[in-house]
DNA sequence: TCCGTTCGATACATGAATGTATCCGATGCG
DNA sequence: CGCATCGGATACATTCATGTATCGAACGGA
């Protein structure tokens, strides 16, 4: 008797219209806001009618979440790819740009992402998965820390590679918010390249900056 | 012209319903985020009838904005005071933790301010004065380590004032989007004072976090 | 090719939020 | 102390989003 859940059967069409809710969700969310969408609006950028929705999905909460589990994973694995590149030595400035192209690159996203922050800091489940999924995140850069230190340069002003991974992660987070307000994509990556090599090694500089 | 409090223009009645508006709208948006909160919720909250709003304000988004405004001013105004205290001299741990103490007390406050910042993010005439609003708050910060440079301790890893206040309102802004996921408050000043110190100073400790 | 199943469209009923128009009581002024 | 005005309440019409129930068509297996 069906104790795996019983998927009754997962055939093509269903697969690919729910991924195409989930790609028309993803521009509506980011043009409007999630809170500012209603349902029909993503099944018509979509092409499909409520139809399909209420087929798909319960819930437009629900929808969100698997989008943004569906992004953020994609992003996930990007990011740790970006810094697997290194042998054991760390080369800060190369890492960190290939991470910063990787991360500041969508704007879009980034959009996405701080609506579903506030989401979840209203929603303590919701809030626990977000606060696993950036505990990975932050983990995967204590670990590429920890493993170069000694090896090539040394971190610097922050004492042992957790906090340091925290650093990162508050100085990504804090650049963020600048961006989404200016939308200088360009400028944000350049000054989180320096704001972070600022932190991770001994020497920065630090030109002006706009705004 | 009435720069002061109360506009002088029809005094009584009138602003002291638009104050307990303002205030219900405060914990309602608190509570429930701009987008998912009704005209009749806030009204209901203060007391009040639908009248009464359309008798003070034409939509939710102008109350909005309303509301941030007087807060952050408010909020603003603590923190040139925090800043104001010490003499030509800067205590830097000292300022710090006065300035952390102003800011992360309120995590009411976080959210409101979060929900304004993604509702600006897509409206670039409010971006524009949020904008000029962290501005004035950074101006502050330079100029305070302007003051204090050279005749206290040096600023190390970033260069100029300016730099240093950006990377300042950075991890005020990285901790906050932490803050609102775990709830921790006293964590987050904690490691925002750690962080802080650590970019203004020389020498800075770094224990572990927790999550 | 045919059939059973599943997916998505359509139509409908319902509930809720908005805005407006109107009315009554409070407030401030002479 | 009475009057004119203003502020807020109430009632109403309207619009809009949601959810459900039903139907036709596409799909996949034999």
């Amino acid at each position: 008797m069906a104790v795996e859940g019983a998927p009754p059967r997962v055939t093509g069409r269903r697969s690919r219209t729910r991924a195409k809710l989930l790609d028309a969700a993803f521009a509506v969310f980011a043009a409007k806001g999630f809170g500012r969408v209603t349902i029909e609006e993503v099944c018509e950028a979509a092409g499909y009618s409520r139809g399909a929705f209420y087929s798909n999905f319960t819930t437009l909460d629900e929808l969100f979440f698997a989008l943004y589990r569906q992004r953020a994973e994609l992003i996930a694995d990007q990011v740790a790819g970006a810094l697997a590149l290194d042998g054991p030595g760390l080369d800060v400035p190369a890492a960190v740009d290939r991470v910063t192209e990787v991360l500041l690159l969508d704007l879009d996203w980034l959009l996405v992402k701080t609506d579903f922050l506030v989401h979840a800091a209203r929603r303590p489940a919701v809030a626990r998965t977000l606060l696993e999924h950036r505990a990975r995140l932050r983990g995967a850069i204590a670990d590429r820390l920890a493993r170069a230190r000694g090896r090539t340069a040394l971190p610097a002003v922050l004492g042992d590679p957790d906090s340091a991974a925290h650093a990162v992660v508050a100085a990504y987070d804090g650049v963020t918010t600048q961006l989404l307000l200016d939308k200088d994509v360009e400028g944000a990556r350049a000054w989180l390249g320096q704001l972070l090599t600022a932190l991770l090694t001994d020497g920065g500089a630090g030109p002006a900056q706009g705004n």
